[in-house]
DNA sequence: TATGAATGAGCGTTCATTCAT
DNA sequence: TATGAATGAACGCTCATTCAT
């Protein structure tokens, strides 16, 4: 009997979910109205709230499973073994986090919890993240005196640095694979340095 | 006629940025309301908008300016030569940028330009903070193979990660420095690896 | 120029407030929604916010007008001589009052100010109600000992009493009009005892 | 069976009544949520409305019961013999009254049955109220030309002027209770005029 | 009786930004 | 430039009450 009554709230949130899904094919993240949503779904709006904190909650959970899903096909693909292809491997989930300006800037704010006990799908997607492209580098041999979960880190690092110049205008010019790849050949290789005639006119300098 | 009119304009522009300083001392960036800039400085809230295209950019003024003042005393200061020193030389512009959440957010959507005649005081403190950077490590010698810019640009990225995840409780533990020193130990002497047991609990060592 | 800007705050006020009337016409007071104000005076429903505190303010406006209109009338009218006539001169004032339930309550709720700036259109109307009867009284020449204010304070609050009686179906075989005479009688004519027999059955008891 | 059943029940009512008068303690009248209520009683949110109507139900439960003891408490007090002890009798269901502007306008609201079957605690209440009073009145041989119903529902009426006015700010200097006393001086006492310097300031005199 | 998820309908808020004067 | 009323488009909230199980 309890579970029966858990069953109906299971599926009202799944219809919550789903509709919101439908909403997000249509009209983008941004575009997703909490109206809307409970239109879709055939609840009322109070319902809504009593499943999610709020819209941030639901964004939330629809990106983090997003990530989630990415994240697994990375985990299950195969490993790569120069940054080059880590960078290439990488790119379902730049794609997926550079769909929209606004997902960039969603994702990044809950890439970590606040709290311990406010873990929310993207933090814990972050999480995984991190795991995978561990297991990555630690498979790949690549900096073998290193921790593998600090290179993870720097993984991240960039691929995010990465990300936010792309969507400077001003930084449009180069693709944003080519640029992490380069950060990631001087952070995975270091005794491989970037081929420096990609950076453009340099002035001379004394070292050089 | 017009030179007093421009000064009138002038006068007006700093009477809104001294409001919104003393409303900034007050209840910090996040707190900053337009209307309440406007009635401290005794105008219309529609001047506010004849002197800022908007909020974000009177945020820029503050915070750009801000950033200028510790980019240059950072200019000024030693080279630093060792990583940890660039870590710790770091410390006043990460104390600016991590003093609220609001504001990290803030600057790091802002770090790039929208567009090349949009280029704020902040993305172009961001040029600033990339050449003083540069100059460090080209004059310090790190990576002398590397671009001194590209590396540049991972102190970028991993002074702005350890960041991100010290607004996360999670890795609360982890003081800021310490974090970001691994880092770029790693990025800027990745011939001296980072020692795995400082990841712990760490005991006190003669080389420290 | 000020003035100018003003006229069109007041005239935005004053469609709200046409709104607001028609609406009631229509619906009455209870059945007044703020969005349908706002459809109907075409503005804006954060325009609303800033010409009223809240619902209840617009409430106020419109049930202090009429309170006043009302009044009015009852000042500029005959005076009554007689306590039933005093009874039947509030006629208009109690019908208003009584008119919905929604309005009584509300009526009552705000009849006086919780502070000394929050006098609103309803305390105020209480006010001069005080006035205009107390005007009455005097005028009248009931209890002359006794001051007309105190008088007055009285009529109110039996007027009151014979209105909330008035919502109970126990009492409603009695109208309004007969019960707040009696009261009347005995208030103001204190020497001319209400009729017993329109009292109904009554125990015997030794002083009868 | 059915005698389990009912005594579980009768156990689940008043769980919820003591839940309910805990909440009273801490947050007053005004601050009990149902929420709560069956939070601390433990038992499901239905459970409630299978007890009590509404929730004024319970609220009638709690003030008519708070109510009748002090009735009792009124009716096994000596009787008043003047004005001046009625207003001061009134006291204990003044006080209770005016606990809270919540608890006043629920009781006002609630002081006559809507309908013969749904007379409620509050209800009953006023009813005994009314007969305590013209049982006082009768006594102690206050207006014996009127019938003493008629002025009991005066005092009522008074009692319910002047706890209003103590609600407003602009009254706030004067006491409840001399306010009271002047009113039922002048409505059980007429032949004796209210002493009109008590309005302002007043000096002690030799006949208090 | 008991359960607790769902309801619902409107209120109030937010506050940067616009625009007619 | 200056004014300040008006905009707008959701969001979030409220919370007693209902109802299917």
């Amino acid at each position: 009997m309890a579970k029966l009554v858990q069953k109906r709230s299971i599926k009202t949130r799944e219809r919550l979910i789903s509709a919101a899904e439908a909403i997000v094919a249509q009209n983008g993240y941004n575009g997703l109205r909490v109206e809307e949503v409970v239109l879709r779904a055939g609840v009322a709006k109070g319902t809504f709230f009593s499943h999610f904190k709020d819209k941030d909650a639901l964004m939330e959970v629809l990106l983090g499973g997003q990530m989630d899903r990415v994240l697994d096909d990375m985990a299950a693909g195969p490993v790569p073994t120069r940054a080059a292809e880590v960078a290439s491997h990488l790119r379902p989930l730049v794609d997926l986090m550079t769909c929209e300006r606004y997902v960039f800037d969603l994702i990044i704010r809950h890439s970590g919890a606040a709290a311990i006990e406010e873990i929310g799908e993207i933090a814990m997607a972050f999480g995984k993240f991190q795991a995978v492209v561990a297991q990555w580098l630690n498979q790949a041999g690549f900096r073998p005196s290193i921790d593998p979960h600090l290179l993870a880190e720097g993984v991240q690092a960039f691929a995010v640095q990465a990300m936010a110049l792309n969507f400077c205008a001003i930084n449009g010019e180069r693709p944003l694979e080519e640029r992490l790849t380069d950060y990631l050949i001087a952070w995975l290789e270091p005794e491989k340095p970037v081929d420096q005639s990609r950076l453009g006119p340099r002035p001379p300098k004394a070292e050089d």
